[in-house]
DNA sequence: GAAATCTTTGACCCTTTGGTCAAGGACAGG
DNA sequence: CCTGTCCTTGACCAAAGGGTCAAAGATTTC
């Protein structure tokens, strides 16, 4: 069970009222695993694709039951995305303008590469809304999402024009790091298929891979 | 309209035969455009998402007319999908063994980023594929795509014990190739988000960086 | 321990959707 | 200009899917 998206904003809309956060306990357990059903079922098979009958399935409840807790299958969704968001970009949040310029960005690329092996299916949630043109999101990357790199930008010029680290174009840097760790959660089926029947965990190699490759490409 | 996926197999399948190619020039144009909407639609909404009205009125048909060239909603798909994968790999094909290393891979990066531009809704196709697990082209991917990938990253690891490039990962350097070249395609949607509405062509710029970021991890 | 308040669900409803079919048009080829 | 093939579609159909509802079961509260 993953409280990652259920979380961060108190699930609620639902109840036909909408105004208190989740009360019982089994309303605590039940929308968690909800949304937790949800997040399965939406991150692989995208909004249209999924059924309430299978997040019904997969949360061992029936349908009308869910219908109870949330008012409908747009809710849920939208419930999960809201969630993702703040999550998604803590990471880049974290990066400090006061620290040392190599270390800070090798830092993030570190923690993005981490959330994509702990939380593909979030990953893959969003690959999926972006692929779709972000219906249901456009308006927090327009906004939120947008202002947050700007800045971060901005702090990457700064360490450029001191001399600290190599003067890329800041937003194809944060750009190539989104590509390079999410990779690993959104294709992760192909990765797999690629690196043989092995079986073997592919973050380790990829973690070494992208240490140095940022190594290279950020020296001054 | 694009030939891309229209061309290289033959289509049929359908009319109820299944023996002879196109035959009539109405044929030809009507699965042509039939191919050419359903590219549009799959790439945008995934294989469950998208639906047969939706097709049809892009492909300016009726839906009963649709069933009259392709058997099936899976048919068209499966149709699509085995158009692409050749195309997708032609480019790793082209890299050629005796040429100069550091050259042939930089080419081969600068052919995938033109083919994120020139063909994005390919792109994307392929990217929903995958998100969902590939239900449809795991033995193409297992196959084909494994014994290429394998077979340059022989290549790759020549070079690099020759001294020619550096000593990196030659299955990761291949996925980071994917990751950032594709990315502006599958999430063209947020590149163009956030470095705001000036709306000018990401594609130079990431061409510039993409030859930055590979120069340096190359070097021997 | 009974009233008031949550939870749960079987049965149902209406729309969407993939797919069928028979009949009517368009187009050769002779 | 007529016949046999190819093309097109309006009208249907059955299944799936999102969502409703009233009534029955649990829990909590006092």
């Amino acid at each position: 069970m993953n409280e990652f998206a259920a979380e961060p904003e108190p699930e609620d809309e639902a109840l036909q009222d909408g105004g208190a956060r989740p009360r019982t306990r089994i309303q605590r357990r039940n929308t968690g695993a909800i949304l937790d059903a949800a997040l399965e079922v939406f991150s692989a098979q995208g909004f249209r694709g999924a059924t309430l009958d299978q997040i019904a399935e997969v949360a061992g409840l029936s349908k009308p039951n869910l219908l109870y807790y949330f008012a409908s299958k747009e809710a849920i969704h939208v419930e999960l995305l809201s969630g993702l968001m703040d999550t998604w970009l803590d990471p880049l949040r974290e990066m400090d303008p006061e620290g040392e310029p190599e270390a800070e960005i090798m830092a993030y690329v570190r923690r993005k590469l981490q959330m994509a092996r702990d939380y593909p299916r979030e990953s893959r949630l969003f690959a999926n809304e972006i692929l779709q043109g972000a219906p249901r999101m456009r308006a927090a990357i327009e906004g939120e999402l947008k202002d947050l790199v700007d800045e971060k930008a901005a702090v990457i010029r700064g360490w450029q024009q001191a001399g600290k680290i190599a003067g890329v174009h800041p937003h194809h840097l944060i750009f190539s790091i989104w590509a390079l760790t999410q990779h690993y959660a959104d294709f992760d089926m192909q990765v797999r298929a690629v690196l043989g029947p092995e079986g073997e965990d592919p973050f380790p190699e990829a973690g070494k891979f992208l240490d140095t490759l940022f190594g290279r490409l950020l020296a001054p």
